[in-house]
DNA sequence: TCATTCCATTAACAATTGTAAAGAAAATGC
DNA sequence: GCATTTTCTTTACAATTGTTAATGGAATGA
């Protein structure tokens, strides 16, 4: 159950029985099916998941379309992590692309974890970084490329999500229309 | 000298006369021209910069272009950001835009700072926080708006840099060419 | 197993932005 | 004060993407 989660955290620091023990403790395992709301907009995050298993996806809503924010894969945290941090209303949805095994924790839980064990501050602020360099990247990536060098990029980085996730939110994802991801899809393959 | 960041830190933290004489001691005042290049591409960024007065911008390249992904105003932390977490060379340039007074400190400084003053921890986090914030919003805009959506929303929110700032920085700030926004401006005014 | 829903591609036309160049005004530097 | 450089707008044409609709195949659910 714990196996992922350890597997990416022993990356950063290494936690002791004890220290392991309590951490288990302050989580909870949760299986959710897919297309279900973690988060909705308009509402307070209150919990952090740890994907063991699926997908989980963070979207924004404008006129009525849903536009694809970040896909979370395993072994990543997933939340709308600036509501998570601030306590406000989202203006973001997270929502399972598949069928997930999360590991959950609550903000609370997780702050007293903080108090607990100070290795988790490390752990937390990693997992801060590795959120806002993520975010740089899709930024820089919006600045810098065209749609179809997103595409590319996407492909060589996260090639399997082609099989896993609507073609339709993979091309909102990179800010272009399913019709744009087609053709960029066939003068790729010409 | 202080007073614009105190102003700025009193709002997170308060400071002891104490505490405020080592944090003086740990930064120093600079006065740099505009066009100099705080840190540079491909190098690792070893400063923060508090600006007093002046604007920075950061600046990605790309074909030889400049590519501007944020202008830091007064009374805000300008660095390359992911760079200066994980020391690691700089995707990114940051450049005076105009002559500048800051306050600066090294990264080793403010380390030693966070061990010496346990509140500095809090206002790193915020800084943080609102760095990633800053992002989101960002983000959340090249996804959501269009050019012109994303033009009326600078001018809202930063209407006074159109005067202190080269269009053709702030086109590329809003990903899109200076001759795309002269139309966006002569359409918005009609 | 079949009806319904969802997904992906394609076509036609519209809209917006990019590119290149020109010209005028403002800013800069000697 | 003047020459040079930079900035900004405009124009013409090109390119890419958006929009709408249609079609066929895959997936889903009863």
């Amino acid at each position: 159950m714990f196996e992922g989660f350890y597997k990416y955290t022993e990356q950063i620091v290494s936690f002791t029985e004890k220290e392991k023990a309590i951490i288990e403790g302050a989580f909870t395992f949760r299986q959710v099916p897919k297309k279900f709301k973690l988060t909705e907009e308009g509402k307070i995050a209150r919990e952090l998941y740890f994907i063991n298993k699926g997908l989980v996806r963070l979207y924004y809503t404008k006129d009525g379309e849903e536009i694809t924010g970040f896909i979370f894969k395993e072994h990543l945290f997933a939340s709308s992590y600036d509501s998570l941090l601030r306590q406000t209303p989202s203006i973001q949805t997270l929502e399972t692309l598949e069928d997930c095994e999360l590991l959950v924790i609550t903000a609370k839980a997780l702050e007293e974890l903080y108090e607990a064990i100070p290795k988790m501050q490390v752990l937390g602020r990693k997992v801060a970084e590795q959120r806002f360099i993520n975010g740089q990247m899709i930024l820089s990536s919006f600045i810098l490329d065209s749609p179809e060098e997103r595409y590319k990029k996407f492909v060589a980085q996260h090639g399997d999500l082609l099989l896993r996730v609507p073609h339709h939110i993979i091309a909102s994802y990179l800010g272009i229309t399913p019709v744009s991801m087609s053709r960029i899809r066939k003068r790729m393959s010409e």
